[in-house]
DNA sequence: GACTAGTCAGTAACGATTACTATATAGTAT
DNA sequence: ATACTATATAGTAATCGTTACTGACTAGTC
């Protein structure tokens, strides 16, 4: 899918900096930590702040292209806007999507009168690069 | 519980500003934020600094008497260790604890080799007094 | 080719958290 | 009780992630 077409019907200005994210994050399926992101893109456009990335960011997430969620208090922008579980490894860090199972109904304790709209959820554990690391030590 | 005693189980200094903070979280359930409670602790303890508040905290973490988990970023420590959901309303901010469902079971979509030990998961919406405001706005 | 709203880079401000250091205190031995 | 030692505290500064502000610039449009 063209990009430019993207931003567009969004009703986004179509500039070289936001081509560039949008590419890097819309195109391929991804997550994207700003400051990363941010390292990245200044080798194609060594001027370019991180305040434009967290600008631009964040204007994609308000159009709905990507999703914004926090690991460890730390932002974190998801392509994958459907929604859907993400697991992290406590030891390297390595993030993933995981498809949201059929048990998005409201939890049955919540007191009248909320109105649950959604929710994110975070697994955490061990990647298998780590887990086998980590039970050798424990072994 | 004496939370002299709590203190001393884990090896922990009994100190007076430690005393409030676990009677304050510890013996009544409930949430925290750091900035808060240091405002609070304040009017008994004057010369208290926020950076005790967040060692206290921190300490308190380590040793499993508290519970750290993030809401838009910011930290939040609960003194129900249990794991269990929390639901957070989009408008006013306030938090309430769900039991956590028997959903635990890891997703059947992981990748082998994965070791996951829990997950963390906040709902959001809004609480009951938000959605009639908003529920009389949006009608 | 000129206009204009929106974007950009740069920097400063901000809030949350952590690091550092000297003083004070809890716990323990004396 | 008193002294001792390890740790907690207060105070401050530093750090990190994020947001706000400003003036120059440019994409989209006429």
């Amino acid at each position: 899918m063209d990009m430019r077409t993207v931003l567009h019907q969004h009703g986004l200005r179509v500039t070289p900096q936001r081509l560039a994210i949008a590419d890097r994050l819309l195109a391929e399926a991804r997550h994207a930590v700003p400051q990363e992101l941010y390292e990245d893109l200044r080798e194609r456009f060594p001027s370019m702040s991180l305040n434009t990335v967290y600008m631009t960011l964040s204007q994609f997430e308000e159009n709905g292209l990507l999703r914004r969620f926090y690991v460890d208090g730390r932002a974190v922008f998801d392509s994958n806007t459907a929604p859907h579980d993400h697991a992290c490894c406590r030891s390297c860090g390595v993030l993933i999507d995981l498809p949201q199972r059929d048990d998005v109904a409201v939890p049955s304790a919540l007191p009248s009168g909320w109105r649950i709209e959604g929710y994110s959820r975070l697994w955490s554990g061990l990647c298998p690069a780590c887990s086998e690391l980590e039970g050798v030590a424990e072994a």
